[in-house]
DNA sequence: CCTGATCTTCCACATCGTGGAAAACTTCTA
DNA sequence: TAGAAGTTTTCCACGATGTGGAAGATCAGG
């Protein structure tokens, strides 16, 4: 094998993937086989493969092979990812100028936020965790602000099955806790990280809806307590989801009914 | 082997595409080795095959796993499979030059229409969402075009699987709006949306038939409400629908029956 | 520093992918 | 229309390649 680490029978498949989209008209078996290299039985064998899983199609009347729809739905999921941070990325910079410090987009996975992406603050002195960065969601501004629109129940099952997890003397330490904070969260419209996962370090955060309705992430200010005080925090916050909120209908997204 | 006549190690690189298809923000490698039932380092085996063909990529800041680009550029293959694309492009310019706004053609994916061609209008200020945008399909010219064309109980289906997400205080908000919209523009033989998806725009749209009577797709006009007022939907919707029914004709399409 | 989780690499082995041959089918030509 | 040519599909012996458990590497948390 020349390819170091490949499954030499699927990168062919994916071969006769890219010659099938190479053929606006479709194209015949034999044809295929010539531009792949591989022999007519091999070529059949991963072509009906492929049509099992509706990724390839067979024109029986013309006797010829097409792109089936299931590669279509999956490749639209590129442009689903792309154009989400694509189109979060202006606002956040919006956001960015606007306060002056690190904007950040993030999503929940498995109990935790993930920093997806990142619009630093120009201060010379600034908050930096960097893209990628995880943190326990009930410690997490972003986290909050997902979580906050769920109902109670998934709050108290999220919590039962990943723990709370204090990292600083700030951090939230109970149940009741957990929902007396949720409860505040929905009533400002934005969640607030008071030195609970860093010292030092506060966090004003905001959910994005997808278009199905869903809370598909958040954006946040992330600042220095010295710089954001909680007198501040109102302020910040409201900035935060209104372009939070901007962002939700540039996606073209809503809350649920 | 289970299926017959199937290569197993594609059909669980498919499998993987898939998964990630399912996952908007992304998955680890764990994940998608529990939900395929693969072991951890076949997984990782197909996914870095998947990875140097282009159709998988890596974010190592997050580890997590994305669709790639060439999974795009084939699926894309679908649409032009009918010839589709290829021979409404000069019908979008025509319509274009008509209308002097914008062109689209869209299909339907998954409860949204996605614009997968479109010829701008030559216009400094004009109306552009870019290819490859989505909108709800009750929010959307083109959307309601092609489902008029269902059975309502189709039509019923889909608002009970996808709900209704409105935009603007002028999108459509209950299933009784929904088929007196859908009776208009049945009786029209044009849909309009009427700065339901975004504040400022308005959308005449007619629906595309394929040689096998199916609703394939529809062009649509987009223009800034200002320059499309109300009073000027009926003309501009007859030149939609005689430009539709011309590609239609241009493709051996027609309605079923 | 230790522990646990996750990811990556390795390799012996047997499963499964292979491709040539044969059969079946379709199209073309005289 | 029959035969030839071309295309597609099926079959199966065999060895190439895919495999997954184990080991190693890396990372995160306490």
């Amino acid at each position: 094998m020349e390819k170091l680490g490949t499954v030499q029978s699927v990168d062919r498949a994916l071969s006769l993937l890219e010659a099938l989209a190479s053929h606006t008209g479709g194209a015949r078996l034999t044809a295929l086989a010539r531009e792949t290299g591989l022999p007519p039985s091999t070529t059949h064998r991963l072509l009906t493969t492929l049509e099992q899983r509706g990724f390839a199609q067979f024109d029986p009347a013309a006797t010829r092979w097409h792109i089936g729809r299931k590669a279509f739905a999956v490749g639209v999921a590129f442009t689903r990812w792309q154009s989400f941070i694509a189109a979060a990325l202006p606002f956040l910079r919006r956001l960015r100028d606007l306060s002056r410090e690190t904007a950040n987009l993030g999503v929940l996975e498995d109990g935790e936020v993930i920093t997806v992406a990142q619009v630093e603050s120009r201060e010379i002195i600034r908050a930096i965790a960097p893209p990628g960065g995880r943190a326990p969601v009930m410690n997490s501004g972003m986290g909050k602000a997902i979580v906050a629109t769920w109902p109670d129940h998934a709050i108290d099952a999220l919590v039962a099955r990943h723990g709370l997890r204090p990292a600083t003397r700030h951090s939230l330490t109970s149940l009741e806790a957990v929902h007396a904070e949720i409860g505040l969260t929905r009533a400002r419209g934005y969640a607030v990280d008071d030195e609970e996962f860093t010292p030092g370090m506060r966090c004003v955060a905001a959910v994005v809806w997808s278009p199905t309705g869903d809370p598909v992430g958040a954006i946040s200010i992330s600042a220095l307590a010295a710089r954001l005080p909680v007198e501040g925090l109102p302020a910040m916050g409201a900035s935060v989801r209104e372009v939070a909120d901007e962002l939700t209908r540039a996606m073209g997204g809503a809350p649920p009914g």
